[in-house]
DNA sequence: ATCATATACTTGCAAAAAGCAAGTGAAATG
DNA sequence: CATTTCACTTGCTTTTTGCAAGTATATGAT
């Protein structure tokens, strides 16, 4: 299954994340958190993706273990996730990815606005989301 | 082995990444030809992780499938790779990806003063490895 | 109280991908 | 012209993924 600690092939910065979202559904996982309000299991399987429940508890403890989210609730019972602040920190990353596909991705899901918003200025973009994860329900994502 | 175009699973920009850069390998290559300097197939052999030369070879169809990459040089004979402009668009996204991991990984490669300069200056860091990707010898990359 | 339903997983197995070692063919080297 | 080097390919074993089914607990209706 999954250790606490995968033997690491070097401590260069891009293997790094490699090491814990190197695989095509993680970092799905951390979009839902982060972008579309999704904080359960049921939530995470509803995705368009169609992830696996196996492979999305697997991927829920790996993602735990390496302290990127939390989980609240009694064990057994209904869980809800919540990104750390360690995983709250990605969000430079995810939107650079998601202006990256907006440039690539000619039929990308990105609405039209986002790109020019993010260039504009990423910190209200940032902002904004962040604000939405801390409880507020107004304001758009990048998806 | 590889198809020209896989089935994507959906045209949200996370995914859209994840189907070209979901697997523990791809990345490494991006950030040789980015960081390292390197841009031949026995160049990319020889880094830290320790990729396999199937996977290597398979790896470098698919970029260049998705116009990450080009070669350059004869068919059969020695190859250089370089990545194209929709590879070198990938910076801000590996030096997003570079700071997380610097900040989050107390064992880091990446050098001590990167973590500031990119955060005083991140245009500067990106115009300087640009400047280097196009043939200036001198100058630091991240690690 | 009991039956059905939903949620959050676990288990089993087949298929795909990764990892390792060895092999091949063309070009550069001596 | 034999040897070495480089850039891959091939074959095989191990690991991971993907799908279907099953289980355990809670919740809601009769």
């Amino acid at each position: 299954m999954s250790r606490t600690s995968d033997a690491c092939r070097s401590h260069c910065p891009i293997n790094f994340v490699l090491e814990t979202f190197g695989d095509r559904w993680t970092l799905l996982i951390v979009r839902d958190l982060m972008f579309k309000q999704k904080q359960t299991y049921g939530g995470f399987l509803e995705s368009d993706e169609g992830i696996s429940t196996n492979i999305l508890a697997e991927r829920l403890k790996r993602l735990e273990a390496h302290g990127i989210i939390e989980r609240h609730g009694p064990k057994g019972q209904r869980q809800v996730y919540a990104l750390t602040s360690k995983g709250r920190d990605l969000l430079p990353v995810m939107l650079e990815i998601t202006a990256w596909s907006a440039r690539h991705d000619a039929a990308t899901n990105t609405p039209p606005g986002f790109l020019q918003a993010y260039e504009v200025n990423p910190d209200g973009v940032k902002a904004a989301i962040l604000a939405q994860l801390d409880g507020d329900e107004s304001g758009p994502g990048p998806d």
